[in-house]
DNA sequence: CGTCCCGTTGACGGCGCTCAAAACAGGTGG
DNA sequence: CCACCTGTTTTGAGCGCCGTCAACGGGACG
């Protein structure tokens, strides 16, 4: 991340969000007084589904966890969020449609919508690059539904895997695996139970090593398979 | 759909997708000479998973739905759209994600991606407009996963029967069902004989009438407690 | 050392998929 | 009008995957 042209580094929507620079001075700094930081410890709630809602968040560090709980007891994960993506301004009436939680320390920056509605007004190279994240997270949302609706427990873990390994890394090396098998099971729709199963049925055939807190894969080509298609695609924002 | 003001309802981005009338004469009118228009037949198919792409689509009339094939063999509906929703925009390389077939006569126009791009720069409250289609779609890609993720085929179907009730209109009065069973069934990650299976019990159990191309909710209520949550929640696009 | 949380493993039952066949509707040609 | 064919819907029988319940082991922490 640069530093914007402002020379603010507080500057979310220059330096975190829109860092490619070819946005003017001007605009870049018309947004700065309107932004307010926080912080929030891992494991806190953000904010709950249903709350009123009236600020939009752009993720600064660290990682969020995006939940729902359409049925009395069991959690949903809608979708896992990184450095750079927005939160909550997806909703049209006044509620969030669904929890945020801290998976790790979090930092993020919020604007008003209605402050923003302003800025996408007039700076036309923001609302592009907004909808370039829209674009992103509706693809991502639609490889979930792609996943959740067809493929049994196995393809799906072998893609969540897949979709852990970072972009151009060697895929041999081993990787961090920060979520707990709870948290898988709810972001694949199983139990879990059934993820831990799973996950030692893959260790006893040799396909991944899997101790505390990272994934290794030693057979990526079988996992791929498993997986359902030759590409290993994304189950989330990660 | 009003005229817009450059009076020419060939146009799209002001007649069928941006209607409200804030938008100035100027930008709307640019757009014209960049569009084509396109029909399609009932089921035929409007482009293919994987295909390349270089033009984004404006849905002006009929039902589109959004297919993938991640296994061999089966189908998974990732959502429907209607007139004034957008096509083929979310996607960031140059192939469609998803394949597209038309569920009814369907009439499209044409942009191509950098033309949009160009537009969007130059009007920001077309850009604006775009971003509101962008939420309202990740919006119902979020119910889906969710629906996907947790509930039972019983929730499932009760949740997608009440998604097709037309908005403000008499909750007992009978309404069209377009799609066949196995199409609902790919939608609500099911087996057409699952479909098939859940209706006839809640034709049994006097919650429904379903009268070839029509249902007809007899009691609201409890198919409402069946989906799930007391609100009914969209499927898709409808 | 006790407690708590997480992960693992086993037993069991049920939901929903698969396979198969029959009932049904619609269209076509005789 | 009827016989025929094709595609859709319905219904049945069987079973496999996965969710539930339960018990156990291990690491973190007070």
């Amino acid at each position: 991340m640069l530093n914007c042209q402002c020379q603010n580094d507080d500057c979310v929507l220059c330096g975190a969000m829109f860092s490619s620079g070819d946005l003017g001075r001007a605009p870049a700094c018309d947004i700065r007084g309107l932004l307010s930081r926080r912080r929030y410890a891992a494991g806190e709630t953000v904010f709950r589904e249903g709350t009123p809602c009236t600020q939009l968040m752009v993720l600064r560090a660290g990682q969020l966890k995006l939940t729902t709980m359409p049925l009395a007891g069991r959690e949903q994960i809608l979708g896992l969020l990184v450095a750079g993506q927005l939160v909550g301004f997806e909703t049209s009436d006044a509620t969030y449609p669904y929890t945020a939680t801290a998976l790790t320390p979090v930092e993020a920056c919020c604007v008003t919508h209605k402050d923003m509605l302003r800025v996408l007004e007039e700076n036309p190279s923001v609302a592009l690059r907004v909808i370039q994240r829209f674009r992103d997270e509706l693809v991502q949302a639609q490889i979930m539904i792609r996943n959740l609706g067809i493929k049994p427990a196995h393809a799906r873990v072998a893609s969540f895997i897949l979709s852990l390994v970072p972009i151009g890394a060697d895929a041999s090396e081993p990787f961090p695996l920060v979520l707990s098998r709870l948290e898988i099971a709810e972001l694949l729709g199983l139990s879990e139970e059934t993820v831990s199963r799973v996950f030692a049925e893959f260790r006893r055939n040799g396909l991944i090593e899997a101790p505390h807190g990272e994934v290794r894969l030693l057979d990526a080509g079988r996992v791929r398979r498993l997986a359902g298609m030759g590409t290993g695609e994304a189950w989330s924002g990660f």
